[in-house]
DNA sequence: ATAGAATTGGGCTTATATCCCACAAAAAAA
DNA sequence: TTTTTTTGTGGGATATAAGCCCAATTCTAT
């Protein structure tokens, strides 16, 4: 279905185990690792992660790492150490690479889960968006949808209820 | 992985010993010791600490004694020495010299522990910051991110611009 | 209904962080 | 000085988590 648009397209309800292992849909998986298996975990709005194949996310901080490293080397220091200290940090907390174990499972990492707010076995609301897939607390998605796309907000309840 | 890069990244929860030891992630030793086992923790805003390569480091040291150089050359002795004063007194307390022992283990010297702000048995957060290591305290680290986090995308585009 | 696939739970192995104890060195007290 | 106490340091042992593979239940589609 969505394979032939290219685009990662659908929304499921999957459930984290006691060790915070969940499933990606097969229809989703397809299109994640296309690309390759690397993967990058993100931190976004809390209360959710996404997930991206790592060839798209990866150029948007390849370039500011470069641009770092050639920075540090050209020994701007005393204005710049600061900068890179700072950028380094949150580039440190924000993402990470990770990869799917058997039958297509995520580990959720530690340090993302806190972020996520997600407990031992209980339920995530896993959303295709195009060209990443997102990790959704139930509460936070409602939220997110009710105020974003008000119209769809019947929908929901009536496949959840 | 981040070895490739040459810059310090990643995100770890450690806890510190009874003696105040914190073992420092391999990840993050290999490369914090590639200029040498000589390394520099200093004090940051409070709530954290950080670790630098002494190699890094020594610049803004001599950069500071410098100014103190000649701001004293430039003679106005009277009004200056004060403050010169002080400034050598916090730049003998903002850091300290220090060395990995076994099992890449760091000692929280004296000093330092209630500048951060850490009590035995409990646990850190260890953080890569791209030119150096920071230790920090969970409450203070919550708090920085989630303060920094939204300007984020901003300092990635100031920084490669 | 049956077959196949998918999801989830569980056992086992391996790696590693951390707890705990022993020893050494330094400081304090006698 | 000698003794006692405190603090730093090393290393073994244990517990905890990660990784890997298999089993069982659920779901879908033929």
């Amino acid at each position: 279905m969505s394979a032939a648009t290219g685009l990662l397209i659908g929304e499921f309800i999957r459930t984290v185990d006691r060790r915070y292992r969940l499933a990606i849909p097969p229809e989703l998986c397809e299109l994640l690792l296309a690309t390759g298996s690397r993967l990058v975990i993100a931190k976004e709005r809390s209360g959710c992660l996404s997930l991206w194949p790592a060839a798209i996310w990866q150029p948007r901080i390849d370039g500011a790492i470069e641009i770092m490293g050639s920075k540090l080397q050209a020994g701007l220091f005393a204005q710049r150490v600061g900068q890179l200290q700072e950028l380094g940090r949150l580039l440190s907390t924000r993402h990470k690479i990770v990869s799917l174990k058997a039958r297509s499972r995520l580990v959720v990492p530690e340090g993302f889960r806190e972020f996520l707010g997600v407990q031992p076995d209980t339920e995530l609301v896993v959303v295709g968006a195009a060209v990443c897939v997102e990790l959704w607390q139930p509460a936070a998605w409602n939220a997110c949808i009710s105020s974003e796309m008000p119209e769809f907000r019947r929908r929901i309840d009536a496949l959840t209820a």
